[in-house]
DNA sequence: TTATGTTGTACTCATCCTGAGATGAACTCA
DNA sequence: TGAGTTCATCTCAGGATGAGTACAACATAA
């Protein structure tokens, strides 16, 4: 049930009055992940003003209302975290790659005191990206970059460990660290790997796809087998790849994603067995 | 990044006043399951004005969002799915069988229009609940019961299939969809089908609790193997249950839920090849 | 050119997990 | 007493997995 219905709506709309109530601002956050150079990078600005000025953040801010006021059109929340991102990273939301790309809601986070400054529900998002171009700083941001997350220093617990220099504002370190273990575990049972690939890829790309999320090595012969095995995972192009700088080799065929929506039987991390209780 | 840091702290508290905003309201809404009779039941409240008056919807309000002009403490959002469960059910929020019960988020559900009112976003709880005593219709609901799902005709889709006596009011169709989708899930790598049972509970007990969840029957045997298999899922207590109403065979023997968190190997369920793409 | 090291792909093999069925003992009910 | 049901365990075949091996294709250095 949703608001109080003890009136009925022409009745609720003429009495109500948004000065009656407390505010709760509501925002969306984003978690952009991509792999650069073999390693999971993360998107973060920088940001200029208090509070946590000079501290890192995830892209994000204001989800549009809809109302007189502001004279904004109302916005979904999933639009929302892809105009932040096109904001911050100066890239096209409709038609460019941010179109494309995977994007799922990661949770909601509203404790009392989050932000210091009044009462904020913000519902983070994750996405999946290709390698994107650096981004540019705008909107609020004073500087905006990819962030290898190895170099954040998060531990389990999602706090980040003492003297790392990047530090992240708010609670976005533990949203930061639940959307990692989201995309670890999302990379066992779907295909959504080849969202940080581009178009096509080589099935050695992929596996150094999940390395970087998972954060070990992968036998090569198995894993081959197996991406294979799963149907619908990939299928081929006929094609083999010609890009360069490996270090030898013979070239390696090229992928496109499959139609499979979920991987069945499914990519486990060998780690798991550790973190069971 | 959240809300507008153009402003220092101090300056923005002197400088926020709500009137600029356009109002946005937040609310929680349960999707609260219990298995009774052997079927998967999701509690329910009947809404008694408009918008929807009449129609079925799932426990649920608002936020208190904290500050001075409702004079209410700032509430973190479980507390506010707790309370709302307790509201309805007429059972203790803290010390009862609600403080114990599995409450987890399953998400955010925000479109512009989806309650027709005003911009309302909603954070969904879903809970995991041993057999309680059927609610007691409180605060705003005209009734409450627990429902048989299978009564309520969800398709894939999230919609209602035509001819369903129990409507459902705003989007809850999809909100519950989304929750039993998850329900299903988890309790396949996790041992929270314990959450549906008492503190003691026997193998086939929790066999039942599976095929209510997933709606199939499963191979008595192997499950029997699997669940005692998986280390950490149950505990033998050493009795055996002589609760009656069976109709014949040995004493099933009694155990405790395990201290695991996940399940390794996982319990897949038999019917996810056809769902897969 | 030759030698050396690296990489992509394919194969083997022992082990584990799973699904399907069978068995026997314990219990209820007619 | 007999028939039917249920709990618990066992067997067996097939599939999936982890670890290792093999070899050709390639880059680079000697």
């Amino acid at each position: 049930m949703t608001p109080d219905p003890r009136r009925d709506e022409s009745e609720f709309l003429a009495n109500y009055d948004p000065r009656d109530y407390d505010p709760v601002s509501v925002t969306v956050d984003v978690v952009a992940l991509t792999i650069r150079d073999g390693a999971l990078h993360v998107l973060l600005v920088r940001r200029g003003n208090a509070p946590y000025a000079g501290m890192w953040a995830l892209p994000g801010g204001f989800v549009q209302a809809g109302g007189p006021l502001q004279g904004t059109e109302a916005e979904d929340l999933p639009d929302a975290a892809v105009r932040e991102l096109a904001e911050e990273t100066g890239l096209s939301a409709k038609g460019g790659v941010l179109g494309r790309m995977h994007l799922e809601q990661l949770g909601t986070y509203g404790s009392p005191g989050r932000d210091p400054r009044m009462r904020v529900i913000s519902v983070a998002y994750l996405a999946f990206a290709p390698e994107l171009p650096d981004p540019e700083a705008g909107g609020d941001a004073a500087d905006a970059a990819w962030v290898p997350v190895d170099a954040l220093g998060l531990t389990e617990s999602g706090d980040q460990r003492p003297g790392t220099t990047r530090r992240l504002a708010f609670d976005h370190a533990r949203i930061l660290s639940d959307g990692l273990e989201r995309a670890r575990g999302k990379l066992e049972y779907t295909p959504l790997a080849t969202a940080f690939c581009g178009g096509e890829f080589t099935i050695p790309e992929l596996r150094s796809v999940y390395e970087a999320v998972w954060g070990e090595e992968l036998h090569a012969g198995n894993f081959h087998r197996k991406v294979l095995s799963v149907p619908g995972f990939v299928e081929s192009t006929g094609e083999t790849s010609d890009r360069g700088g490996r270090r030898g080799g013979p070239k390696p065929r090229l992928y496109r994603p499959g139609d499979a929506r979920l991987l069945h039987p499914a990519l486990l991390r060998p780690s798991r067995e550790e973190e069971i209780r």
